[in-house]
DNA sequence: CGGTGTCAACGAAGTTTTTCGTAGGTGGTC
DNA sequence: GACCACCTACGAAAAACTTCGTTGACACCG
């Protein structure tokens, strides 16, 4: 009830992000669940990880079921889905808009094992005859 | 002298990056060149972007000539590399550091000509060759 | 029943980023 | 010299993001 479908669908901040990874990671968890995995990798107060994701409730990138006594959550937005939106971004900011321009880049950036340029191959191909 | 040498070579803020990308397509420019530009965009006060570009200073994100009236801007880093900082940023927020996963979901995301599929198969096979 | 533990909700302070008004300087022009 | 156009510097407000202390609810335990 709290999420006025803001269509365009807000970027997350750094911390927002943080916390869709551990959502993503588990498919859904408590907000304790989701402290105990960034405080561990960086010390930070329970209350700091319950806010931020009551925010994220407002904005629209996570739900939750206010089942037992912990709420329990989810990303409202599926990890690829995201990881295209956030490519897109970077795409229009730094590479004219060009996503291939961006994959070149990508691509040539190093520790590509043999194996992932096959698959690469392998798509390409696949594109190819689409077009 | 502004600049204290902070290596690891901050991440630019959103407003930042605009004034780089014009500064990345001028070659150099001076606040007012820079205003036109990004006001003609979004209408923003001539003051807004001298401040920001004066912080860049500070932050070592540009450097400037101070010549005659008006000081001539130009970006401290290569666009290619800002380029690479950030894919590896997000590769690693998103892509669990993986940039060829990273690429993948972007080939696999459309408009990409068959020129660019070429392109990127001659590149392929060049990392080919070296591994 | 009083104590202990866990949880959501706030409110508010701290920090960073964005925005711009105002002031002061400089160089022309009439 | 007074006026105008344009520039930098500065300060401070506004907005966005991050952090956490405190409070009140609820349940379990001895």
């Amino acid at each position: 009830m709290t999420c006025p479908d803001t269509l365009p669908a807000k970027k997350p901040t750094e911390a927002e992000l943080e916390i869709l990874r551990v959502l993503w990671a588990k498919g859904e968890a408590t907000v304790r669940d989701v402290h105990d995995v960034l405080n561990a990798e960086r010390p930070m107060g329970y209350t700091t990880v319950l806010k931020t994701m009551q925010i994220m409730t407002e904005k629209g990138l996570v739900a939750r079921t206010e089942a037992g006594k912990a709420h329990i959550y989810h990303a409202a937005m599926a990890e690829s889905d995201m990881q295209g939106q956030l490519l897109r971004d970077l795409s229009e900011k730094l590479f004219s808009g060009s996503t291939a321009l961006l994959a070149m880049h990508a691509l040539s950036m190093q520790p590509t094992s043999d194996e992932e340029l096959q698959l690469i191959k392998a798509l390409i191909e696949r594109k190819r005859g689409q077009q």
